[in-house]
DNA sequence: GCAACAAATTGGAATGGTTCTAAGTAGCAA
DNA sequence: TTGCTACTTAGAACCATTCCAATTTGTTGC
């Protein structure tokens, strides 16, 4: 046996096997660091994998969700989106076009956040999106200064 | 002509006309302060209006929610729900019970979230939802103290 | 290698909240 | 009245997602 990668890791890990569909979505997925939905996933993966269903491609993003290699994001109720970016942070929904900006927050923000539940209350997590607009250009240039990471 | 509610100049704002079945559902939101899903409102006004059909509670829930008298609010994928509660405010989800607890946020705190966004994207709202459990006993005296407001 | 068994994939049917459509009703204006 | 528009209604349609039953694939013990 060869050495495992991350992902056939994680699927170890939790009793689970490495499949070439769980594979190629997983590799699609980290490819272009977008927020996809199942739909585009299924689109992307088809070209390398055209037998591939999308009954299977929903099984796989589950089970990546499950074993903590990919997020899943809801806006509104638009179709799951799914995102590689495991650290905390917030979503941008830029309305024009419709895409989303993933938005870095520092961890002393987010004690702050969690610092207004009242006693009783215990959070295992907090989700935050912005809706609104942005504008290219300057969005471009933040972004070349590290402040924030692009994502259709 | 009487003096108007605060429904019917709203709606007359807009051009539109107050109804039986546009009050009922007002009514029907406010007396209750939680955060019904249609299908939840549609039974209680049945009550009141027995003949009053599904597809007018969706029309009536779009108009309020057009005219800022009532807040449509999403979890993950499930069904919209509405909540009365017009000041901002964070939710918070117990998943043991499936309630939803108004949380209130200070004023320094929003700005806080707002000031994480970088230049050029300009945010005309902002969504933040905690998932967890809350101890009821705790909880019940915190929302004595003024804390939060329950909700279910 | 070969059974036996379990895990995973697949196509298609079903689900369910929401939206759409077309017909009927109700209120307001000339 | 007559017309005009807004509103309501029942039921069909929509569509992302889940479910199902059948098949394929992979693993384990011999
Ligand atoms: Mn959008
Ligand atoms: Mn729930
Ligand atoms: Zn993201
Ligand atoms: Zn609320």
């Amino acid at each position: 046996m060869a050495a495992p990668d991350a992902l056939a890791q994680r699927l170890a890990d939790s009793g689970l096997r490495s499949t070439p569909q769980r594979e190629v979505i997983y590799d699609v997925i980290l490819r272009k660091r977008d927020h996809p939905t199942a739909d585009e996933v299924y689109a992307r993966v088809r070209a390398d994998m055209p037998s591939i269903s999308l009954a299977t491609v929903y099984n796989c993003l589950e089970t990546l969700v499950q074993c903590d290699l990919v997020r899943a994001v809801n806006f509104e109720r638009a179709p799951t989106r799914y995102c590689p970016n495991l650290h905390p942070h917030a979503h941008f929904h830029d309305e024009q076009s419709g895409s989303i900006h993933d938005i870095q927050l520092p961890a002393e923000l987010l004690e702050k956040i969690s610092s207004v539940l009242p006693a009783g209350y215990d959070a295992k997590s907090v989700q935050i999106t912005f809706r609104g607009s942005a504008s290219s250009p300057r969005l471009e240039s933040a972004e070349r200064r590290g402040k924030a990471q692009p994502a259709a």
